[in-house]
DNA sequence: ATTATACATCAAAATATTTTGATGTATCAA
DNA sequence: TTGATACATCAAAATATTTTGATGTATAAT
């Protein structure tokens, strides 16, 4: 959850949304250098939010589906408990 | 999104889950200051997470279910647009 | 009017994250 | 086996976020 802080990790997750990329996929579609997007990708990799892939010098990356059903059933049940807590500070 | 990104403000948001909370029931929970628990409250607020209500010397905080519900849009839009892109970097 | 409570805001300090540029490793092609 | 490509990793610098403690504002109780 916490790796969704970075406006350019978005962007990275975007990109994933229609398959798998590698970092030179991102270089050419972000502009952003490599070693910042290794950075990036590492980030999002130990939040278990994408997959690798390795095919020759390549590594394909994409999203784990998995993690993202587990944040929406988090968000869900943030919404489906319901009481009606009314005081305050007694 | 990107004001996930604190572990204390995901606190905070478990603490809406049943309802409003008010920053002296976050302070009695959490044990984090007062002008801390306002600091995050401030950044929820303006990611339009949450909502308030003010109550004589009380504001009411409570999570904004309809931004929520979009970021599970969001995050649905990811998995299920599918193509097969396999190439790379051609 | 005075005092207390609930919360917001501010500037400075502390801390954490991100970026950069260099270097390292593995794979592959010539 | 040499050189090129794809990517990872690292340390230092740059930048951003968070925390703290003080002060401010509004409401309400005495």
């Amino acid at each position: 959850m916490v790796s969704f802080s970075d406006p350019f990790r978005l962007e990275i997750i975007d990109l994933m949304m229609d398959g798998e990329v590698c970092v030179c996929d991102i270089m050419k579609l972000t502009k952003l250098s490599q070693s910042r997007i290794s950075y990036h990708i590492k980030i999002l990799k130990e939040a278990g939010l994408i997959s690798d892939r390795q095919e020759g010098r390549w590594v394909y990356y994409s999203l784990n589906k998995e993690s993202l059903f587990l944040i929406k059933e988090w968000i869900t049940s943030l919404t489906d408990y319901s009481s009606n807590r009314k005081r305050c500070c007694e």
